[in-house]
DNA sequence: GTCTATACTTGGATAGAC
DNA sequence: GTCTATCCAAGTATAGAC
């Protein structure tokens, strides 16, 4: 009955072969939940995806939303170093709205927000999982602040903007994208919003420049 | 085996009688969606707040997902009504934003928007559901187009701006607002972007009198 | 650690009594 | 039209063999 982790190493063929079925599970489990949605994303399904049996779901992560909760951290993790080191070199909001653009493009094609969206739309039905999922949204609200903030640092309109406000705007609006975007498969109005995001961020670029930030130096 | 519609009144009781259970069924179902969740929305659990018997789904609406749109129908043709009504009089970019806001705030209260992202995210594990909400989707998105359109055809911003793709935004923006409302059980984060986009809009109102549109009569 | 087998529960759907 | 009874499929979870 020992768990993973607390279990001691037996030998380092088992702690192998344990590490990649827990890695199977955590990949079929992302992709049962892009493909199949929260309501299909059930252990056997899931097992069939890992070519392991539905046991070892309970084995490994105690329940099934044991396991849908480690796959999102796992897409978190990743994602989270994707949009930090991308948007890490941005300068000003024209080059923000790109960059974002360009790995928001990825989530779409690799249904990364999807598994959240199910995840949030499963939490009505699943006690627990909603606070589960809060503690896990926190880091993005606040990366999203935090880029938003450094984009705008030179421009008049980050004094006009309430960051806290925008940041849980432009979470909203990745969650909701993405639902309209795998529903309706058409990944055009995306882009059509992004391209338009990128013109008014270029038209405030302009605008700053006419209406110079007083604290700048001339 | 006759359908209720397409079966021949036999007496006014059994026609009223019958219409009562279904309007029963198809608000219960909008409550069972609203507080469990597409996974929470059985054929048991929404007949057990009907007050009537599990059979009784199939009888009148032939399938769990029948009378899952048969609710959102419900709740399309309501909130059409109310949004239609409400910002028809609205003048300008800040009394749209106004309204608009006046009127997702109910939405939020009574989980309207939530019966609908609900839909979306269980529409990827249920074949065909996703090409009916499609369906459904399309009046919204262009209401939010034409009442754009109308509340900007004295501004500069109208030309400015693409509709399809702005309603497109707004109507996403509108799902995951209520998913990051719902799952975080607070309302506070909306009511400041509503807050936010009221002072952006009033802005924009006092530019566009600055700089007026070439078309307009001084 | 992994698999097979199994207990138990819930849900979709139909048949037939009333 | 509604209810009871029932069938069958699918899901969670555990026990025990390997």
């Amino acid at each position: 009955m020992a768990r993973p982790g607390t279990a001691s190493r037996l030998s380092s063929d088992q702690a192998t072969s344990s590490a990649a079925t827990r890695q199977a599970l955590v990949e079929a489990a992302i992709g049962a939940l892009r493909d199949e949605g929260f309501a299909g994303a059930s252990a056997r399904s899931i097992a069939a995806r890992a070519g392991c049996n539905q046991g070892l779901v309970f084995y490994h992560f105690g329940s099934v939303v044991g396991l849908l909760l480690a796959a999102l951290d796992e897409v978190s993790e990743l994602r989270l170093a994707r949009y930090s080191t991308a948007v890490g070199g941005a300068r000003g909001p024209s080059e923000l709205v790109r960059v974002a653009a360009d790995i928001f493009r990825e989530d779409l094609d690799a249904g990364y927000v999807t598994v959240l969206a199910e995840l949030i739309a499963g939490a009505s039905s699943t006690p627990g999982l909603g606070a589960e999922l809060a503690k896990r949204l926190a880091p993005w609200t606040a990366f999203a602040e935090q880029a938003i903030r450094d984009a705008l640092v030179d421009s008049p309109l980050g004094t006009l903007l309430s960051g806290p406000t925008i940041a849980h705007a432009i979470v909203a609006l990745y969650l909701g994208l993405d639902m309209l975007t795998q529903l309706e498969a058409d990944r055009r109005p995306a882009e059509s919003l992004f391209a338009e995001a990128q013109r008014l961020a270029a038209l405030f670029e302009v605008l700053s420049a006419t209406v110079p930030d007083p604290k700048e130096k001339p």
